[in-house]
DNA sequence: CCAATGTCAGCATAACTGACATCA
DNA sequence: CTGATGTCAGTTGTGCTGACATTG
C-alpha cells in the first residue's frame, strides 16, 4: 500500500466509504454498532443457519474465535445458536427475526448508498464498476488456514 | 455486508485479492511480512519524513499506538526515528536504505499485479476500474478521530 | 482408532484511556 | 498559560495456541 495512484489503496479507501455510510445509516436507524469481525459472521450466514466451524473456514479464522463473536452476536439477540438436528454434538447459528430484520435494514442501505452513488458519479459507472469487481480476477494469494 | 451482489463487499474482496498479491509477492522476494497497522504507517509516510502525531492524525488512530507501530517497524530497520531539527521536542520518522528499497519493491509489486490483471480482465477494464475508484464519491462518514 | 466439533484456559497483539513532563 | 507532543502505565478487546471431551 503507497500513495494514492495505486490500486490496492483505492480499493480499500473505496471499501472504508462504503462501510462509513452503512455504519451511519445502520446506527440512524438505531441498529447497534458491529465490530467488523461481527458483521463478517453476519455476512457468511447462510439463510438456513450455519455451523460455528464452517463459519471459521468461509471467514478465515479459528473455530474459537467464531464461537466467541457469535456468542457476542447472540447477546445482541441478531442470531440464535441451536443444536444441529441432523447431527449430533454440531450446533447451528441462525438468524433471529431481529436478525433478519437488521438484514433487511442493510440491503435497504445498501440500495440508497448505490443510488446515492450512481447520481454523484454516473449509474453507467457504478454498473460497469460493479462488473468489473465481479470479473474473474483469478485466484486469491490465500494464507493458510489457522486451527 | 452481505451475499454476493453488494458494491460494499465486493470492493473488500478486490482488496483482499490485491493485499494477498501484495504480500505474497514481497515475502517471496524476502522482505518482512509486515501486519495492517504496519503497512498503514509505511504507506502514509512522506519522503521527507513525518512525525508521529502526524501520521496519527492520517491514519485515525492515536498518538501511543503510531508509536508502538513506529519502533516496531524501526525495529525491522525499515524507518529511523531522528529529532526534528526545526522543533525542540517533535521527532520525525523516516525511511532508511532498506525502507527505501521496501518501497520500490512495492512499487514494483504493484505494476506486476495491475499487468496481470489487465491481461486477464483487460486494460481497458482496469482503467475504468481506477478511474472510477478515483472519481469524487462525496464525503466519508468519517468516525470522530480518537485522543 | 480417527476426524470433526465444541469448549475451557491461557497468551499475545494492538488498540485504547489516563496521566504527566516538555517545549514553542 | 496554553496547546501540541512524546512517553509511561494500565486496561480492554480479539484472535491465537494448547488441551480435552464428545460424537459419528
Amino acid at each position: 500500500m503507497n500513495k494514492g495512484e495505486n490500486l490496492g489503496r483505492l480499493l480499500l479507501e473505496r471499501f472504508r466509504w462504503f462501510d462509513g455510510r452503512l455504519r451511519a445509516s445502520l446506527t440512524a436507524a438505531g441498529w447497534p454498532e458491529l465490530t467488523y469481525s461481527q458483521s463478517l459472521v453476519f455476512a457468511y450466514l447462510d439463510s438456513e443457519g450455519t455451523r460455528p466451524s464452517e463459519l471459521a473456514r468461509r471467514i478465515g479464522v479459528t473455530r474459537q474465535a467464531v464461537h466467541q463473536t457469535v456468542a457476542d452476536l447472540e447477546a445482541l439477540g441478531l442470531v440464535r445458536v441451536e443444536p444441529d438436528p441432523s447431527h449430533g454434538r454440531a450446533k447451528i447459528v441462525a438468524l433471529t427475526d431481529a436478525g433478519r430484520d437488521n438484514v433487511r435494514a442493510a440491503l435497504g442501505a445498501f440500495a440508497k448508498i448505490e443510488a446515492d452513488l450512481a447520481r454523484r458519479i454516473g449509474s453507467e459507472e457504478v454498473a460497469s464498476l460493479r462488473s468489473t469487481l465481479e470479473a474473474d480476477w483469478g485466484p486469491v494469494e490465500a494464507s493458510p488456514p489457522p486451527d
